[in-house]
Formats: structure tokens, sequence, C-alpha cells
DNA sequence: TATTATGATAATCTTTTACTTATGCTTCAT
DNA sequence: ATGAAGCATAAGTAAAAGATTATCATAATA
């Protein structure tokens, strides 16, 4: 194994570029032995002459200029290194391993591009998955920052309120009850229900919602993603419980309403979620700044 | 600048492929403190976390594969050194500079074209030049060996005989003199030189010669190449002053002639130079080598 | 809940590193 | 031939590097 040190070869580079000892000892500020003997460790490490001394001058030998080129290299990956960890610990450059729930799909992209705008050379990778995977990649940190609605708990999870995420009843215009007003919540229980599939957290919400005010819910058909509810429910074969974020374009369009019926919307947030322990990265941590603090404003408008 | 120590990149790189500290540590034959020690201050060199810990795995960050990278590429560089310069060592690889003088031309290219034979992997690069500028690179130390007729003294330059070099005269077939025999030496005072240029070796020798015997040397035209003369002398312009070795198959093919002159050849010797006090490298040794013990075999068959 | 595995921390020791100054030797230039 | 320049060598030193063992904290596991 070669053995030899970077300050051999910090001193090394120094000789051979002066092609003397004592300019190289002047420019490093140590004393002329101390170069010589910084080369003499690397003449022994390496079991070559570097130099070769002829009257008064030195010249590299053949080995030193392979020294020489291996050094440079080195010495330039060093730099390298240097001004790429020294980006990353500004917020000029950085990975950043986002997963988002399905919902979360409908705002999450408008976010991620804003805050790569803002600061180029981030690397941005962005998961779209549902709750339960989103939650077995939180156990074993493979993502920084996840996106959800209902954070789990106990395990050791640390989540983060960022923006109002309200749950709303959606119909078709022509359903009966799309005009009323004050509708009771009783009332819906004569009606039928389209949901997301079990595991999801508007499932989840919506059930613990209906179960807290002693009301059976009746479902239909279930679907694994918000699109295809809203199509059954535009279709007419029944109610739909989704985020209001997600159907933004279809009531602005008359395609679904919201219901007005007591009690609602049902008042949840998104969370910003990371496994707890986990040291944020400085990218991930400005990130979830970025959430916390602007993402309320900036997706309503 | 980047303070870091080969040691720690070493370290770093067991426990980065192990993702466990203690199995680096067992790797490195050390104990486990010592390993997170050197992490430690690699990760204070750095600036930022390269590993974070969750639970009891431990995974890189973002930096961590950072450094990684960079840490591979130089311990790759080093590698690649280390084969390059084991190689030097022994005669698998090296650089040979050599300059000879116009004449030798005739016949080291053979030399060295058998030595890279033998030694696979050996770089050359052969300057053909005049003595005086060979004397010139010599002083600077621009090459690793030289060889020449007429080494210079007192310029503290080694000089190692391998090879004679007998001057003869010839002359065209036709000339008067191409059929006599013990042509005494004065009767070439008749007769007109066509000779090489001032500085060159066989120009001084020849005038060397001709003023220890007493004799006006009468030159005609000078020409910087030894083809030169051949074409001068064969045209009937006058004699010519030679190296035995670059008239070979003139000689053969009757083109030209030697005189058969008293005193003559001149006997010299080809030599292999380099500046006294030079530490030649492995492959200039075994070159100086191999001219000494074989070379005069190998040109005369 | 007790055990075990893993890493962090502390205290300590030895060795090596990275220098220094003083001095000597060689070569070049005056 | 004498001085100056340049590198080598020797002796000495303060700091650090690189380990060790012992102990502690935490989290997964049985």
């Amino acid at each position: 194994m070669l053995h030899l040190t970077l300050r051999q070869l910090q001193v090394f580079e120094s000789v051979a570029r002066h092609l003397s000892f004592s300019r190289a000892a002047e420019e490093l500020h140590l004393s002329q032995p101390a170069v010589s003997m910084q080369i003499k460790q690397l003449e022994e490490g390496v079991g070559l002459p570097l130099f070769e001394q002829l009257g008064k001058k030195i010249f590299l030998t053949e080995a030193g200029r392979e020294v020489f080129r291996y050094g440079s290299n080195i010495g330039q990956q060093l730099a390298e290194a240097e001004t790429v960890l020294a980006e990353m610990k500004g917020l000029q450059r950085g990975k950043l391993v986002i997963s988002v729930v399905t919902t979360a799909n409908y705002f999450a992209p408008q976010l991620l591009a804003l805050f790569c705008q803002r600061n180029q050379n981030i690397t941005l990778s962005l998961n779209v998955v549902n709750r339960e995977v989103l939650i077995h990649q939180l156990t074993n940190n493979e993502m920084d920052l996840g996106i959800m609605g209902l954070p789990p708990e106990g395990l050791g999870i640390d989540a983060e309120p960022f923006m109002e995420n309200p749950l709303v009843v959606i119909a078709s215009p022509n359903h009966p009850l799309a005009l009323e007003q004050n509708i009771p919540l009783s009332r819906l229980a004569q009606e039928t229900f389209i949901v997301r599939e079990m595991g999801s957290g508007t499932r989840s919400a919506m059930e613990r919602f209906f179960a807290q005010h002693g009301l059976a819910l009746s479902t239909g058909m279930e679907m694994s993603t918000d699109e295809a509810i809203k199509q059954a429910v535009k279709a007419g074969m029944g109610l739909g419980v989704v985020s209001m974020l997600t159907v933004a374009l279809e009531l602005e369009t008359k395609r679904l309403v919201v219901l007005d019926v007591d009690s609602f919307p049902i008042r949840r947030h998104w969370f910003v979620v990371h496994r707890s322990g986990k040291r944020l990265s400085v990218v991930a941590q400005a990130f979830k700044e970025f959430l916390v603090n602007e993402a309320a404003q900036l997706v309503v408008a």
C-alpha cells in the first residue's frame, strides 16, 4: 500500500512547480529543511527518487512527473469536493427526496416547482404514493420529507401542519341536494358515497367523522384516486368526500357542486412529516420552512 | 481549505460500505471508538454531517454520498499511481529520452528498436541532433542518455565507449586513388575534402588527426549531414572522411570505395554519455548496460 | 421488561508529525 | 579562491494524531 500524506503531496507540488526547495519553503511559510524532510518522506513512501539534483538545479525524475500528475488529479478532486460541499452548506446545491400522498398531488408540484425556481441547482425527486407506502418509506428513511393529511401516531414521526385541508361533500349539479342549504348531517345517511380505498387518509378521516356523529356510512364503490371519485360523482353515481383543493376546477366549471351540509367542511390540515430524530439537510430544512411559512398563501392564490 | 486526511477517507469508505461503525472497526482492526473519532473529525473538516443515525441503522447523508464519490476517485488515483510507480521500479515501465549525434542515426535506431522490443511498455523518445546541441541538452539535463563520438571534456560528463567507430576515407570508384594500396598519408594533401560543418564531431576528429600528422587539410564544401557528403563524394567532387558505419550500403553496392591510406582508419569509439552525477533511472541504466555489453555484436551483425 | 447491539463520550497513553535552529557540503559566480 | 546559494543532515520540541479501555445512552429485540 502506497503510504503518503496529502501534506506531502502539497509540499511536493510546490517544489515541483518552483523546481526549488527554498522557493517552496517560502511559499508555504516553512523552513527549507521542513520541505526537504517532507520530500524525503514522500520519496521513501513512493520508493523512488522524485527529484534529481544536478549542480544547483533540481529536476523532476520520471517518477516525479508521475507523482505530480496523480497528485494534481487528487488536488483537483479535493478542490471540486470542497466547492460542492460548500455549496451544500448554503442552499446553492442539494438533493431533496419528497414523497406525497396521492391527494397532495393536486398542489404539491406547484410548491416544489416554485421552490426549485427560487433555489437553482437543487435536484428534486418527487414520489406520489398512497398513505401506507409513504409511512413505510418514512420508517425506512427512504426520503427527506413527506406530505400527508393524516400523520400516523406512535411511530416516531414529526408532523407539522402547514396548510388547511377542508374535506367537503361533492355532488353532481343535478343531484337533488345540490341547491339546498343547511342540509342536516343526518340527511346524508340516506345517500350512497363513493369512497377511497381502505388505508387512504381521506377514507379514514371520513369514517372517523361519521362515527363521531353517530352516523352509519353507506359506501358504494371504492376508488383508488380522487380523480376517479370525481368522475363517478359527476356521473351521478353518488356523493363524495374529497379535499377541497382537488375540485377547484370542477367547481369553477360547474361540473360539480359542494353540498352545504351542517358540520362540514371537515377541518383538517396538510402536514409535512419526517422521521423524528432525522437530521434534516439544509435543503430539506429550507423546504420545510417554505411550506410552513408560505404554502398556504401560495396555493390559495 | 478542506482539511482532511487520507486516513479519514479510508475509514470513512469502510463505514460507508458497511453502513456500520462496528463492522468498519472490525475490518480495519480498530476499536469502535477509533472509527467514531475519525468520522467525527472528517465531519468537522467537511463541515457537514456525513451519516445520520435513525434507530440503530445509519445512513449516508447527501454530503456523505458526495464525500464517498470524491473519496473513491481519490482512492482510485492513488491505486493507479501505485501500480505505475511499482512498474517503474522494475523494468516494466519507463520513459527514455535519448539524443544521438547525427552520424549515430545510422545505427542507433536499430539498437533502440531492439531494446524496446525486449522491454515492452517503455516509451522512447529519440532526438537526432548535432554535437553542439547534444552537449547543450546534456548540460541542461534535457535527456537521459546521449550517444556521440567525441565526448566533451571538463564539463562533468560521464562517457563510456561501447562500440568502435572507425573513420575512413571514402572516394568515388572512379577516383584515381581508388585502386591504389598503401597510399601515404601525405598524398592526401593534394586532395580536396568534403567535410562536415564546424562543431561536428567527425570534423573535429578529422582536423585533429591531420594536424597531429602535420598535414594541411584542404577543405571544399561543408555539408551538415553524412548523407550529403556521400552524395558529393559519389559525384566525384572530392574525398570524404566518414564513419565506417555510415557507408556499409554504398560499399556493398560499389557506389563508394574506402581508400587504403596509411594510418587509416582513424580509431575512434562511440560513447554513451550522461551528465555526471545524474541518477540514472532503472530504464536508462538498463539501456546503458545494453549498449556496453551487446551493441558491438548487434550492429556488426 | 430485560437484554443486546450500536454508537458516543471521556480519560489516558504512546507515537508520529511537523516543525524549528544550527550546521555541513557542494556548486556556481565573482 | 571566496562568498553566496541551495539542499542535506542532525538534534530537539510542541502539538497532534491515533489508539486504547471504560463507561454511558439509546433503540431494537426477545
